[in-house]
DNA sequence: ACAAAAGTGTTATAACTACACCCATGA
DNA sequence: TCATGGGTGTAGTTATAACACTTTTGT
C-alpha cells in the first residue's frame, strides 16, 4: 500500500444501508423509509446512516437495525435463535460510484436482513416515516406507487439496485441454508415454512413433497411440541429452527 | 440518512485489496507482496491500495490488478473470454474493524480474482517484490514461511482472513459456475481442467466420471478442434470456455 | 510391449417430481 | 357433510458414485 499521509487520500464518508425483508401476506416487502430533505426529498429510501469512527462495519448496520425496527441482530454463533426479536444480518456489498450521491463521495456498505413479520415498523432515529412494501413494487418500474395518492418514483440513490441484489442473495441463499427460519416466529409449522418460501421465491410448490424434504433433513427443523390449527384445516405440527445451518442436500427452487 | 455536514462524518481512508488466485504446479496459490514499510514491514500482505476521488470502486481492483500482474480485468457482460491476459475479478467482502489498521481508520473493499497460470508475477506499482504462495502454507499458523530463510509470520493486517473468505469463495463458485475455467488457458483439456476442480478443492476426482459430468453439461465447454499430447497419454481434445455460466446441475464437491 | 492418460459402458443408489390417497379439524 | 389444510405412500425419472473396460499416444 501506499504511504498514509493522510493528504494523500481523497475524504470518503462511509455508510452502511439496510435491506430489511421480511414475509407479510404472502409477498416478501422491504423495508423502506421516507427521505426529509434532499437530494431525493420525499422519495422513498433504504435506511441507514454513517459509520462511526469507533464502530465495526457490523456493529453499525447492527445499531441502524435496531433504530429502525427494534430488531436485535442474532449472534450468528449463537446455538439457538435469538428470544425474542432477533433478526439474521449479514454484510451484502458495497457501492462506491463516485457518483451514487450527487453531494460527496460517499461508499456505502450494504448489509442484509432477514426478519419475522412484525406489528408496524417504527420510524425511529432521523427517519420521518417508515413502510414496509412488497419488493415486487419497488422494483417495478414507476416504484409500484403510480397511484394519485402516492410517490410515483422508485428508490432513491442506487437503492434499487442494492435491494435488487439483497432480494437475490435472499432467494439463493435459502436454497442450501437453514435461513428461511429467520422468517418466521419462533415456533411455526411447515406449512408457514412452505408460504415463506413461496413468497421469497415467488413460486407454488407442492405442500406434500415440501413437507417430506424439510422433514426429512437433518437439523433444519425440531419438533417444538404442540400443534396449532391458525391455518385452519387439520391441526399442524409446531416447530422450532433446528441447529443445522447449512441443508445437504439444497432445497432447489423450480427451473421454470 | 444524517446530514451531509463534512465535519459531521469521520475521515475514512478507502483501499481496495485484490485475493489473486492461480494454479501452479497441482496447488492452488494467491499473490502476495512484501510490504517495504512499517507496519509489517518485511511481511507478505495482500496487494492493493488507495480508492482514487473519481474512481469506482472496481476501476480501483482492476487498476491495481493490472499494475500487480499485467492481466485485465474480463468484462463480465463479454460473451467470450477475453483474447491474451483475461482474468475473473468480482467483488468479496469489505472488511472495516477499527484497528485493523494500527494508524488510521482504514475500509478495505476485498476483491477477487482467478487467473491462469502466469509466467510470473510482476513486481510494479509500490510493490517492492512479489510471489506466488501456496494459500496452504499462508494460512497454516506460522505463514508457511517456518524455515529459517524466510520469515515466519503469517499475512500483514487481516489479510489471513480475507485469503480466506477469497478462497472459501472461490471453492463454491466453481461448483454452481464455469468459473473454474478462469484458471485455465484461452484452450484446455478436460484433464487440465479436472485438475483445476481438484487443486483448489484439495480432493481426487474420478476422471471418467468428471469428463462424462463436464462435456455433457451443455454450454461448459465448446470443442476447440484439435488435440493435444502435452499431458502424456492418449491425445485430448482441446475446448473454449463455452457461454454458461451458471452450472445446472452442479459440481457438487465431495463431501468427505 | 508397456505405461499413461483419454474416453465409454454399466450398475446401484440417492434424490426429486407428480400425484393418489388418507387424516383431523372448523363451519 | 363439506371445505381446508396436514401428512403419508408410491412409481417413474434424473443424477451420481464406483469401477470394468477400450483407445491412442510416447518410450
Amino acid at each position: 500500500m501506499s504511504p498514509y499521509d493522510p493528504s494523500a487520500y481523497p475524504p470518503f464518508a462511509v455508510t452502511v444501508d439496510l435491506v430489511v425483508l421480511t414475509v407479510r401476506r404472502h409477498a416478501l416487502c422491504a423495508l423502506v423509509v421516507r427521505r426529509g430533505e434532499p437530494p431525493f426529498q420525499g422519495r422513498w429510501a433504504l435506511p441507514g446512516g454513517f459509520v462511526r469512527g469507533d464502530e465495526d462495519l457490523s456493529a453499525a448496520a447492527a445499531r441502524e437495525l435496531t433504530e429502525e425496527t427494534g430488531l436485535c441482530a442474532q449472534d450468528p454463533a449463537a446455538t439457538a435463535p435469538a428470544p425474542g426479536n432477533g433478526a439474521h444480518l449479514e454484510q451484502l456489498a458495497t457501492y462506491g460510484d463516485p457518483r451514487r450521491d450527487p453531494r460527496m463521495r460517499v461508499v456505502s456498505v450494504a448489509h442484509l436482513a432477514l426478519a419475522p413479520d412484525l406489528p408496524a415498523p417504527r420510524a425511529g432515529g432521523d427517519a420521518h416515516s417508515a413502510r414496509w412494501a412488497p419488493v415486487e413494487d419497488l422494483l417495478s418500474q414507476d416504484g409500484g406507487f403510480g397511484r394519485e395518492d402516492e410517490q410515483p418514483a422508485p428508490l432513491a440513490f442506487d437503492h434499487a439496485q442494492i435491494l435488487a441484489d439483497g432480494v437475490e442473495r435472499a432467494r439463493s441463499k435459502i436454497e442450501y441454508s437453514s435461513l428461511a427460519t429467520a422468517f418466521c416466529p419462533a415456533e411455526f409449522t411447515v406449512g408457514e415454512l412452505r408460504r415463506v418460501y413461496e413468497a421469497v421465491w415467488g413460486v407454488a410448490l407442492d405442500p406434500r413433497n415440501f413437507h417430506r424434504k424439510v422433514t426429512g433433513t437433518p437439523g433444519f427443523l425440531v419438533p417444538a411440541g404442540g400443534t396449532t390449527t391458525r391455518q385452519g384445516g387439520r391441526p399442524a405440527q409446531l416447530f422450532r429452527a433446528g441447529g443445522a445451518t447449512l441443508l445437504n442436500p439444497p432445497m432447489l427452487r423450480p427451473e421454470v
